[in-house]
DNA sequence: ATGACATATGAGATATGA
């Protein structure tokens, strides 16, 4: 199965640049981010004419997330768990019936958390720190788990051209990354950087702005986790970087992994 | 340095992003 996780920034403003990618790279299961549309404007029948079936929590203007797939979704679960008040929609869970291992998947828009010296910060911290507590509940199933999405994370120096830049920043800041390592240590592995232990260079986001695309200044905040028995099924993790050349591009690129 | 760029809303300017 060929999982991919992509935020599209905005799912209608680049709904071409999406069916294009979806029709040349063919994933069985697409988790998308920051979809920013309500479930009803939702452009359902544009995946289903490519053959995918689609579980939507969306929001106006704002996050929005979906998981696209192949295979028939069961037990839907839209919202991360622990804080009721939570309004924004950054989370969506389902199990992908593809009659074999039937993993679970989860599309994750975590927070940005700037600027640090506001309440975002916080609210990012937060956010983690509820996402480690579920991932906790989820990983004592053993089951095959991916915990896909843009943790708007920058793991580690490698993980970033030029990680001068991003020091004081949300993405980069100790706090944000120590707790990026503690989700890791219930024992989730990071597709991407365990199948390139050290490739830099590889990046999954690149600003629109200072001409970032072009001179390769990128960071590496898209992930996949994956649980022991997910992790003994990965073939391969890839970064479809092309894509950010295309016409009219999100500012993310997609991070398919087979497994 | 709050800017560059881009998106949504709504019809101008503002909030958000990373």
């Amino acid at each position: 199965m060929r999982v991919a996780t992509w935020n599209v920034n905005s799912v209608k403003a680049h709904l071409d640049v999406v069916a294009r990618w979806l029709s040349e790279a063919k994933p069985d299961v697409v988790c998308l981010q920051e979809i920013k549309c309500e479930d009803q404007n939702f452009p359902r029948a544009v995946f289903e004419e490519l053959n995918y079936t689609a579980a939507v929590h969306g929001q106006k203007t704002y996050n929005g997330v979906a998981i696209l797939s192949k295979f028939p979704l069961e037990n839907v679960v839209r919202r991360l768990p622990g804080d009721n008040s939570d309004e924004q929609a950054r989370y969506i869970q389902a199990t992908v019936i593809d009659g074999k291992s039937n993993p679970t998947i989860t599309s994750i828009y975590l927070p940005n958390g700037n600027p640090v010296n506001s309440d975002k910060y916080p609210y990012k911290l937060a956010w983690l720190d509820r996402l480690i507590a579920h991932a906790r509940e989820l990983m004592k199933l053993e089951e095959p788990l991916v915990l896909a999405g843009d943790y708007n994370v920058i793991p580690a120096a490698i993980d970033a051209k030029t990680p001068s830049q991003w020091v004081n920043d949300a993405l980069f800041l100790t706090a944000t990354r120590l707790r990026f390592q503690e989700q890791a240590a219930l024992g989730l592995t990071d597709a991407f950087r365990a199948l390139h232990p050290t490739t830099a260079s590889q990046y999954t986001f690149f600003d629109y702005q200072a001409g970032a695309w072009q001179r390769g200044n990128g960071i590496r905040i898209d992930h996949m986790m994956l649980s022991p028995q997910a992790a003994d099924k990965l073939i391969s993790a890839q970064i479809a970087k092309h894509v950010r050349g295309w016409e009219k591009p999100s500012d993310h690129v997609p991070l398919v992994i087979e497994i």
